[in-house]
DNA sequence: TTCCAGGAGAGAG
DNA sequence: CTCTCTCATGGA
């Protein structure tokens, strides 16, 4: 199955697929190949056109809805970056980054994936993830390249802990197989999650052994479309005490500036701070945070 | 060797 | 309510 999607304004497959967000993608010469729902995807971009090859054969119709979902392309992102450009620091965050967009993954693989993802860093968690998926996953392949579909709830709670465990997860073994065996006795709903509201997701979500309000608002930004969701993490947290609020602040501090200060679309506007940090090396010099002050 | 990473839970105060 | 300590792992 090969789909071309033409035309494509305000998108920007490299920075979408390697801004932390998603743990799956590997880029071969200048295609990226993953697993998504459960078959292969390849993805490569020429400026305004869009390839995309799935494993599996598919309705060319579904196929599409399904990757506008999944790259959020339905979305304006123009309209929601000029609604986020509020100083000249994040202006540069988002001319630097224009086009990396938030992904709308699927459901289990994400609240998997943060559950795995606290107190941990991108490149172990990337190693778990397809350790993981290597050992209680399908094998998958396409085009010469072979992966494995992220394991099931089921699977995962028929392995066990101490499987689990042996794939490098360290102490969040018992997190992940808790959170399996609730997906399958129902007290986690996946489907009725994706009806519910923010605040009502995240507080669901929180219900979880091992998600706070850092990985519930992960999932909520990254797989339910939730754009007013703010994931502080430690890099959130450096970047509003140095760049905006010139102090140190707890969660809610931070939570209360960015919402008002930023908007409904705080969670795009996080995104294009927190990319923008992580590969800027001079993000906090003092002539760089001077910016915030500035009008764009 | 110590520190850190897209944190959260338990316990003390 | 807030503060502190601990939880595996591996790369820097």
């Amino acid at each position: 199955m090969k789909l071309k999607i033409k035309n494509v304004t305000d998108f920007n497959l490299k920075y979408t697929l390697e801004s932390g967000q998603s743990f799956r993608w590997n880029r071969i010469d200048d295609a990226y190949y993953g697993v998504v729902e459960g078959r292969i995807l390849k993805i490569c971009q020429h400026s305004g056109t869009l390839i995309i090859e799935s494993s599996d054969d598919e309705d060319k119709g579904i196929f599409t809805a399904q990757m506008f979902h999944y790259l959020d392309l339905h979305r304006d992102l123009a309209y929601i970056l000029n609604a986020v450009n509020v100083d000249a620091y994040i202006d540069r965050a988002i001319d630097r980054f224009r086009g990396m967009r938030l992904l709308n993954q699927e459901i289990w693989e994400t609240v998997a994936s943060f559950i795995l993802s606290q107190n941990n860093n991108m490149a172990r968690i990337r190693k778990i993830i397809r350790t993981l998926s290597e050992r209680f996953g399908y094998k998958v392949d396409y085009d010469g390249y072979v992966d494995w579909t992220f394991p099931t709830p089921q699977i995962l709670a028929d392995a066990g802990p101490e499987e689990i465990y042996k794939c490098g997860t360290g102490y969040r073994a018992g997190y992940l197989y808790n959170a399996a065996n609730d997906v399958i006795n129902g007290r986690l709903d996946l489907n009725a999650l994706k009806q519910l509201d923010y605040n009502d997701a995240k507080h669901e979500l929180m219900k979880l052994e091992g998600v706070g309000e850092k990985v519930a608002d992960c999932i909520c930004l990254f797989s339910l479309g939730h754009l007013t969701a703010l994931p502080i993490d430690v890099w959130i947290k450096r970047i509003f005490e140095r760049v905006y609020l010139r102090k140190t602040a707890k969660p809610k501090e931070i939570q209360d500036f960015a919402k008002q200060y930023f908007g409904e679309y705080v969670g795009y506007a996080q995104q294009y701070l927190f990319h923008y940090a992580q590969n800027q090396p001079n993000w906090d010099d003092a002539e760089h945070l001077e910016l915030r002050f500035k009008q764009k």
